[in-house]
DNA sequence: GCAGGTCAAGTCTAC
DNA sequence: GTAGACTTGACCTGC
């Protein structure tokens, strides 16, 4: 048997059937107080609810979803709610530490620290500021990063990653939980190590983009970015029926965990697995690698 | 109960 | 020009 139990598996936001969910929304004209506390309180319950099921199955990470705390860092926000909720909060730190699974964040599209527009940029801090606030009251440690990727280009690559840099050494809280991630279009792999170098971050190696964006790299440099920390890495595999180009699949085929395994060969790695199916496409990885002779960490849940 | 329209936000590509 | 991609279809209204 191959033995990959080095590598830390997880999943994000909800269950498959998104019942359990800490992404529930609604609508910004609804807001209200009671409307608020009534989907965070809803939001929170279930996170716990993930945080079991992830423990169930041995999971080592979980993604928690950006609508935790509804329109958080939106200006019609009265900012004393999220006082309010603060304690609530502390508490569930609790059941993180009890449950030992690593929480990580991974804010939207509309977070672009390489903007060239005032509001936009603006906008991002705020949204990362929240994200930030959140993980601090959760309790979680310097391991719980916040990943983005670079945004967009605007004609001049060069332009923009400069934005980049000058914006996390102007905000330098940023350091704190920031990582970034290789994107499937505009930033590869390459252009991630080069940027994370300049400014002391970890990468975040996501290895569906870098199929699709593919660069030359040097694994042991995207390794030593999480300076002692376990590095997270993302996962997915093409949809077995071919919708578009950079569209996820629902499962996560065996040969793409090989793959992944054959870059960075027995590190310690935690893998977010973004499969559509979620819980189920890790359940049904672990049945394929048993049935190629390969041990996942996750294997325990098979047995009860 | 169900169908269909709508939803905070940015940027880019495919059509 | 618009839909759709991205971390994700859920929520709401009107019938």
């Amino acid at each position: 048997m191959k033995d990959l139990r080095h590598l830390g598996l997880g999943f994000f936001c909800s269950t498959s059937d998104n019942r359990i969910t800490t992404n529930r929304k609604f609508k910004l004209s609804n807001l209200t107080l009671s409307k608020f506390l009534n989907v965070f309180y809803q939001n929170l319950s279930d996170f716990v609810v993930l945080l079991e099921i992830s423990k169930r199955m041995n999971l080592s990470i979980f993604r928690l979803g950006s609508n935790m705390v509804p329109f958080a860092s939106h200006s019609n926000l009265d900012k004393s709610w999220l006082k309010m909720i603060e304690k609530d909060l502390k508490s569930a730190s609790e059941a993180i530490r009890k449950y030992g699974v690593r929480i990580t964040m991974h804010p939207g599209q509309h977070v672009i620290l390489s903007s060239p527009r005032k509001e936009v940029l603006d906008a991002s801090l705020r949204e990362l500021e929240y994200h930030f606030w959140l993980l601090d009251c959760l309790g979680v440690g310097n391991d719980g990063v916040v990943v983005v990727h670079v945004g967009g280009v605007y004609g001049d690559k060069k332009e923009a990653l400069k934005r980049f840099i000058f914006v996390v050494r102007e905000s330098s809280w940023l350091k704190e939980r920031l990582a970034i991630e290789n994107d499937e279009r505009f930033y590869n792999l390459e252009d991630v190590l080069w940027l994370c170098e300049r400014l002391n971050l970890p990468v975040v190696f996501d290895y569906y983009h870098h199929t699709i964006n593919p660069s030359d790299f040097d694994s042991k440099m995207v390794l030593s970015s999480w300076d002692g920390r376990i590095p997270e890495f993302h996962l997915s595999s093409f949809p077995t029926v071919s919708k578009k180009f950079n569209e996820h699949g629902d499962w996560i085929e065996i040969e793409d965990v090989l793959s992944l395994e054959n870059l960075f060969k027995g590190e310690r790695i935690d893998v977010i697995l973004e499969a559509k199916k979620k819980e189920k496409a890790i359940e049904r990885l672990i049945e394929l690698a048993q049935d190629n002779g390969v041990v996942l960490s996750a294997r325990s849940l098979m047995k009860g």
